[in-house]
DNA sequence: TGCCATATTATGTCTAGACATAAAAGTAGA
DNA sequence: TCTACTTTTATGTCTAGACATAATATGGCA
């Protein structure tokens, strides 16, 4: 292990595990030289890589702070609803909930809810989420009626691991109903799971009717 | 502009131009610090950062060359078609088109090529390519029947930009008679947008059952 | 109080050199 | 010829220090 590395692993550690939350200035550069007994440049070398991961950001004569967490993944461009204006959450159930649709992946009881992102009137998303009551033990007791699960745990979580599935649907009897679709037509389903130091926070399941919206992604790189 | 984003740009041109191909060894270092009159350490730091780009590999003791350019993604994981082996291609169409399709784009004249990508023997997914013959003068006499054209250009382009569009569609007629589905099944239709040095390259289009197919993200990053 | 010039300071970039490391190339012995 | 050892060499990591730059903090002036 590199000492540069193990500079910068243990910043993201305590990054990751919201010791560190986003907004705090973590030390400066002469202090970590004084921690960790090495040259500035060492120091700014691992400060430079948790810039690249977006992790933290440095300002001049300000000091280093820890970013802000950003829903958008930078090369796919995946919406976080919760954010977006003119969206409305609908919640339709809340339960403890058997993991059903989430085999292969381990976690500890799960709440469910389930509810639809509107917008302009007309719905745009039906969304399932199951959340790791283990994991983040405020959301069993959280309001999920006055604000979405998805920017409420936005707030709770600081950071965290993510897979994603993308797959073409037809939508079935329940998912068309609520949509207000006919049974059958072409959608877009996102999935997601999102961990936080190995374990599960969340799992979202989210349905986008094939004609009203699309994803795009742009790679300044290899073909 | 600082003095490695100086090195760094010089060697991306000569590699994006095509001048230092895939495999290409580069000047070595004593080389570059030579030719840029500075210090290793910026030489090396510019290096650095084509690596993180994926532009070049860096050998212990051999030197620097130019990486060989990947179809895949690092985050969103599309499929190299051509290079995944017991995939055959069938050329269905080859003629001058007219790019409906791909309105807002500038192009020149344009050749079409279609073909549905078999594996195990059945058809896996169905392709429409368009090329830009003023931007690949050679595609116009290129046999499309022994090689499929995203190999093809694979080997003729070595680096590019691209913008992806993801969507789920309803397959119509056509579609799911080369796909032998019925009609209306959910698809996921990827579309692939190529430049080189700002001129488009190829657009491609192609449309995999859903149930057959899905696609997965990783990212080891913010939320 | 409000504004502007100045000083301070943390990051940004770069240098010249040291030592480590891994892999290729060369060499000697079986 | 083949194998094992040694040498060479380009990259990998690090240091101690220099100067640049930009943004904050400070102090004086109106």
């Amino acid at each position: 292990m590199t000492l540069d590395k193990r500079i910068r692993d243990a910043i993201e550690a305590r990054i990751r595990s919201g010791e560190w939350r986003p907004g705090y200035r973590i030390p400066f550069e002469h202090e970590l030289v004084a921690e960790f007994g090495c040259a500035r440049a060492t120091v700014s070398k691992a400060l430079s890589a948790l810039v690249a991961a977006g992790l933290i950001e440095r300002r001049r004569k300000a000091g280093s702070f820890v970013a802000h967490p950003q829903v958008h993944a930078a090369l796919l461009d995946i919406p976080d609803l919760a954010r977006l204006e003119g969206y409305r959450w609908e919640r339709t159930a809340c339960a403890t909930a058997a993991p059903e649709e989430m085999v292969e992946v381990q976690s500890g009881p799960l709440l469910r809810v389930e509810g639809i992102h509107h917008a302009d009137g007309a719905p745009l998303a039906l969304e399932r989420r199951l959340i790791d009551v283990s994991t983040v033990p405020e959301a069993a007791t959280a309001d999920f009626e006055t604000e979405a699960p998805g920017s409420w745990l936005l707030g709770h979580v600081p950071w965290s691991d993510a897979r994603h599935r993308i797959r073409a649907i037809a939508a079935d009897r329940a998912q068309a109903t609520a949509l207000g679709m006919p049974i059958g037509v072409a959608c877009l389903q996102l999935e997601r799971w999102t961990w936080r130091a190995g374990a599960l926070v969340t799992y979202v399941r989210q349905v986008f009717p094939g004609d009203r919206y699309d994803l795009t992604a742009e790679f300044g790189s290899r073909r």
